[in-house]
DNA sequence: CACCAGGCAAGTA
DNA sequence: TACTTGCATGGT
């Protein structure tokens, strides 16, 4: 048994199932993917039923709507601006290349796919893996902010790491399922929330009765 | 008041 | 390549 197998079963035990993603379609979930960035998740809500309530949550009404306007709706996730152009222009990609459908850009092969969104300007190597993973149920794995401390902390990497690098940390240990790497970043995003966050609070973590020994910071 | 939140791109050396 | 800076609102 592997340590990254111990502490997902470990989490999983704990909390069982997160359901993630929390959206009804790619296209949502794509969205919030970008509006989460470097915000917090209940401001990504906020926006998202602004979107509905409007009857802007589609490709067509995104790519054709006044940046203003999209500006507003979006406005408390912070960086709006370039958030609202992110958004349109991926709407506009999607038509123009892609038949206006997410279906027909989740038809390439992942390391395509990979390629693909990481063309697109406000969609970096998180996003991208988000989208790969939980939009289009490929076998990769996320590593975000949370991870990131969390596997400094417990010595599994030393700071300023490259994202790569951290990623094959855990596929190479795990079974190549998306679902159990679907279901490992929610739990690490949840463990980071609640018990790891920039006051630790290690006594009452679900890990503390392995013998992981948080290392500083 | 400071600090943080499910990052990314562009500029500089 | 490796650092630095701008982007921006809202909650604690």
């Amino acid at each position: 048994m592997t340590i990254s197998k111990t502490v997902y079963n470990a989490l999983l035990n704990e909390w069982g199932p997160q359901s993630w993603w929390p959206a009804t379609s790619s296209l949502e979930m794509m969205i919030g993917a970008i509006l989460t960035q470097n915000t917090s998740w209940t401001q990504v809500e906020k926006a998202t039923k602004r979107l509905k309530d409007e009857n802007a949550l589609n490709i067509e009404s995104l790519a054709s709507i006044s940046s203003v306007k999209l500006e507003s709706w979006i406005r408390s996730t912070g960086y709006y601006r370039q958030k609202a152009s992110a958004i349109k222009r991926m709407c506009n990609t999607l038509i123009k290349k892609f038949n206006g459908s997410t279906k027909t850009l989740f038809s390439l092969e992942t390391q395509e796919l990979r390629m693909e969104l990481l063309s697109w300007k406000g969609v970096g190597p998180e996003t991208a893996d988000s989208i790969l993973l939980y939009a289009a149920h490929r076998p990769v794995f996320v590593v975000d902010s949370y991870t990131r401390r969390f596997m400094t902390r417990h010595g599994w990497s030393t700071e300023n790491e490259p994202y790569e690098i951290l990623a094959k940390r855990f596929t190479k240990e795990l079974e190549a399922e998306h679902t159990v790497y679907n279901e490992y970043h929610a739990l690490i995003v949840r463990l980071g929330k609640t018990y790891c966050r920039s006051k630790p609070q290690c006594e009452s973590c679900p890990l503390k009765f392995l013998l992981i020994h948080p290392v500083s910071v």
